[in-house]
DNA sequence: ATGACCGTTGCACATATTGCAACCAAGGAT
DNA sequence: ATCCTTGGTTGCAATATGTGCAACGGTCAT
C-alpha cells in the first residue's frame, strides 16, 4: 500500500471530525508539518478539502459531487427503484433498498408516502445493523466464516427490549432469515415501528442487496404487516430477476423518468 | 503537491463515472498496472472505492459517510436550520441554503413543505450558478478580481430565454444584487419556477451563506413572491445576527430537536 | 487442451517524498 | 513600540518510497 496516499486518506475522517489547522493535521498523523502541508494542497487541488478564512482546513465540496455520483451510479438502485415505488404504491408504507459493503449496511434509496428520496439522509451514518430488516438479509448471505467474523465484531446496542442482544443471538436470527428467505424487525430499532424485508438476488444467486416495508405500529399492526409479506417477496424476486438479466425490464413505468 | 496522491485522487472522480477494471484505471491515468493497483489498494484500505464481483472497482460506502459529517459540520447550517423551517412555516414554500466555495456553490440545506431533507438531493450537481439567486448573492460579494475572474470563467448556458447570457450581463446583475442586498431569479433555471433570496452574513459582513424561497408559478405569481422579500430579508439577517454571535440564539424552537 | 486476457507478485532503480532548519507573518504580552 | 510566541511556508539533501519491468498464475472462451 502507499504511504503517501495512506496519510493523505487518513486526513479526510480527521478533518470530518470537524476543522482543524495544519499543525493539529500533523500531530495527529504523526508527521511533519511539511508533510501535512503538501498532502492538504493535494486534497485541496482536488477539492476534497476546504481552506477557510482563518486557515483551517475542513472538507470540501467535491465529497458532495462525489457521494451524489456515486450514489447514482450504482445499477441495482437504478432498476429497483420503480418497483419500490410500485410497491409503496400499493401499501402505502415507507420503503428502503439497502446494500452491503465491508462491514457497513447502507440505505440506497426510500421512498415514502408522497416523496422519493434518491440520497437517503441517513446515508453514511450508521445503520442499526444488528436489528435492521435489511441487515439482517444481507448479512445471512454472507459466508459462514465472515458472517461469524463480522457478528462477533459488531456491537449489540439494546435499542429497544427486543433488540438483538449479543453474536449468539444475531447468527441465530440469521439462520433463520437465511433458511426462510425474508427478514422481519419487530420494534428492535424502534419500539413502535416494524419491518418487513425480502432479499435481491443476482445472477448467481448471492444476496446483492435488499428491500423492506416500514410502518409504524399506530398504524398497522406487526400481524397486518406480515400480511404484506407476500408482496414484498413477489417485489424483491421481480428486481432479482430483472436485475441478474432473466427477465424483461417489466412495462415501462410512466412516472419513471 | 505530491504526484502519487494526486493520482490517487484522480481515480474518484473517474470511477464517479461507472464502474472500472484495473486496466481501465490504469489507461486513464497513464500509468502501469502495478502502479495502478497500489493505489487502488490503498483507497480500498480507507472504504473509498469498492471492488464488486466482476472485480471492478466503483466507488465505496466510506465517501457517504464523509459527506454526510461535511454537511453535518457547517456551523452556518446547524444556525440557520430553525430560522429556515420558521421561514417555511410561514409562506409554505421550499427554502434552500447555499454556500460558495471554489468556484462551486453548494445547496447545504433545503426546507420543503413537509419534509426537512438534509442531504439534500442535489448536492453535488452543478448548481445552476449563472442564475440561481443563491449564487448570485454569493458571488457578489466576492472581491472585485475574482468576481471578474469567476464570471469570465464560467459557461452560461440558455436553460429559457430569461437565463443570464454572458458573463458581461452576469456582471451587471451581481452589481445590482450587491447594492440591492437581494437577489431574484425570475424564471431563469425553469420557466416556471421563481426565487428570492438573501444573504447571510458573518460578523465582518462578508457573505457566508445565502438562502431563498422558491415557488412555482402556478402556485404564486412573481410579483406576490417578491412580497415575501422583507420575510425572507428579515429571516437571513436574524440568521446573520446569531452566527454572529451578536444575538441570543432566538427563542428555542420547540420542533428543533 | 490451448491461447488470450487480466490481475498479481518480486525486484532493482531512481524518483518523489520526507524532515530538517531557516525564514516569515501575525498577534499578544511586556 | 519591541520582543517573543505561535503557526505557516520554502529550499535542500538524504533516503525511504513509489515506479515500471518482467515473469507468474488464474479464468474464460475458443
Amino acid at each position: 500500500m502507499s504511504q503517501t496516499v495512506d496519510r493523505a486518506l487518513s486526513i479526510l475522517p480527521l478533518l470530518a471530525e470537524g476543522p482543524a489547522n495544519l499543525e493539529q493535521v500533523a500531530k495527529r498523523l504523526g508527521v511533519h508539518k511539511t508533510t501535512a502541508l503538501r498532502l492538504l494542497r493535494t486534497l485541496h487541488e482536488h477539492g476534497m478539502v476546504y481552506r477557510q478564512q482563518d486557515q483551517r482546513y475542513r472538507l470540501g465540496a467535491r465529497l458532495f459531487a462525489l457521494a451524489q455520483q456515486a450514489v447514482e451510479n450504482l445499477d441495482v438502485r437504478e432498476i429497483a427503484h420503480p418497483y419500490l415505488a410500485g410497491l409503496n404504491e400499493q401499501c402505502g408504507h415507507t420503503v428502503h433498498l439497502a446494500v452491503y459493503e465491508e462491514n457497513e449496511v447502507v440505505y440506497i434509496d426510500k421512498v415514502e408516502s408522497r416523496y422519493p428520496v434518491r440520497m437517503y439522509s441517513r446515508i453514511g451514518k450508521p445503520v442499526a445493523i444488528t436489528v435492521a430488516a435489511v441487515a439482517k438479509l444481507l448479512l445471512a448471505d454472507l459466508l459462514e466464516a465472515e458472517r461469524r467474523a463480522v457478528a462477533e465484531r459488531l456491537q449489540y446496542p439494546a435499542y429497544t427490549a427486543r433488540s438483538t442482544p449479543n453474536a449468539a443471538a444475531f447468527l441465530k436470527e440469521l439462520a433463520t432469515v437465511r433458511e426462510q428467505g425474508w427478514a422481519t424487525d419487530l420494534g428492535g430499532h424502534e419500539e413502535s415501528i416494524n419491518c418487513v424485508g425480502a432479499p435481491i438476488r443476482g445472477a448467481d444467486g448471492r444476496v446483492v442487496a435488499a428491500c423492506s416495508v416500514s410502518a409504524p405500529n399506530v398504524v398497522v399492526s406487526a400481524e397486518e404487516l406480515l400480511e404484506l409479506l407476500p408482496l414484498v417477496r413477489r417485489t424483491a424476486e421481480a428486481i432479482s430477476r430483472e436485475y441478474s438479466g432473466s427477465a424483461p425490464p417489466a412495462e415501462p413505468d410512466p412516472d419513471d423518468k
